[in-house]
DNA sequence: ATATTTTTTTAGGCTAATCTAAATTTTAAA
DNA sequence: TTTAAAATTTAGATTAGCCTAAAAAAATAT
């Protein structure tokens, strides 16, 4: 039961779409995620009901079925995993990660993961923060929310990243953050929800509201 | 200038057949060695020969260009380099390693293998003894002799093997025999080119030609 | 030097994954 | 509730990589 290169990623787009509307997933939405048609994505949808990763109804979307949803967190750990080796091992910074881990997570051998998860020390969150799913395929759930979400001031710790985006990541570097890191919030701007925030007691800063919303933290003590 | 998995796949193919015969290399041993259909090494042929990877006379075999060459040592090296990671740092045996290289081998990054290559302390030599082309595509070629062409009585160092299967390197495994070990060959049986030898001053064994003609030496002194 | 065998190529087809254009179904608006 | 708009599917092509069968060229044997 080993899948191509592109049905892991349509199952894995599949699932990223349904963690937030969990209904069924348009094809548009999955062709908007992979960059592709949508005639070419209910040509991939027929497949892979085929293949009984997913429930398909003409018109009316798609569902991963357990196998389609072990089959996306499998991948993601890979993804994972990988992530992890080259931040922590190769040194990459975490902007620049995310395309080697797409062609790594296709990678095909169960040993091979089983190996690099005990290399790595069996780490539980990405260099994004990101939780890594266990060889079952159960991911513990965040207890992290959107900085814009706690919404009040106090002290809280850095735990993971919305945005994935170079840029993004970026920015916050240059603003010497990194996961673990100490925000403390000490104004909000009512008028445009900007933050002002010392940063490991050390230097503060203002974040604009696209910022403190794809931040994610939580409260110290 | 980024080649698919098959292109590459030929391409390693046509410089390992061409590191022996070096005359322009045929269908019918491309085919062989990639199993495959010859038909079917002609049409590919035929796109390699458009991207000048090749030099392709139709009915006269075919010769890598210098862009062919270096492709091919890109690969190689890329290939012996995850094997050294995977040997070195995952803990595989120097024979489950082979399947697994050839899928890492395709992963398309630069930074990645400077990375890798830095991690692993820049190896010359893979678990298996082969040399490790650098980023210029430059390989050392190797002052080792199979230990059959050696044929006489003496202290060697085992340096590396020919038949990379499974069951050879696991048969050499049992012996309690590793890149590095010491053999001193005691005899030669004339009749059939049999070798007794001493396994790191401790252990004698018989060796048949067929594995002395797969096994690569250095004489000590 | 000719005939036979082997090698290689061509011709024609298949599947996975993609596309555009047209048809169909669903949804939203009037 | 009919109609217009949006979403989706079908139809028909394309490309990479593979196949078999037949034709053509090269190598070998008589």
């Amino acid at each position: 039961m080993a899948f191509s290169f592109t049905e892991e990623n349509y199952i894995k787009a599949i699932y990223k779409l349904g963690e937030m509307h969990h209904d069924a997933i348009s094809t548009n939405d999955i062709a908007a995620k992979l960059a592709t048609r949508a005639a070419t994505v209910t040509d991939m949808l027929k497949r892979l009901s085929d293949k009984k990763l997913i429930t398909y109804q003409r018109y009316h979307g798609v569902k991963l079925t357990e196998k389609g949803r072990k089959t996306a967190l499998a991948v993601i750990r890979k993804h994972r995993l990988w992530e992890v080796f080259l931040v922590e091992k190769l040194k990459f910074r975490w902007d620049e990660v995310h395309d080697i881990a797409e062609q790594l997570e296709h990678i095909h051998s169960d040993e091979l993961i089983r190996k690099l998860d005990q290399f790595l020390g069996k780490p539980k969150f990405d260099p994004h923060g990101d939780p890594i799913p266990d060889e079952k395929g159960v991911m513990r759930l965040s207890s992290s929310t959107r900085l814009s979400d706690a919404n009040k001031k106090g002290r809280y710790i850095l735990t993971g990243v919305i945005d994935h985006s170079t840029l993004f990541l970026r920015y916050l570097s240059d603003l010497k953050l990194k996961l673990g890191d100490e925000l403390e919030v000490q104004a909000i701007n009512e008028y445009d929800q900007s933050y002002k925030v010392m940063i490991n007691k050390k230097h503060p800063e203002f974040l604009s509201k696209q910022v403190v919303t794809n931040i994610l933290v939580q409260a110290i003590k």
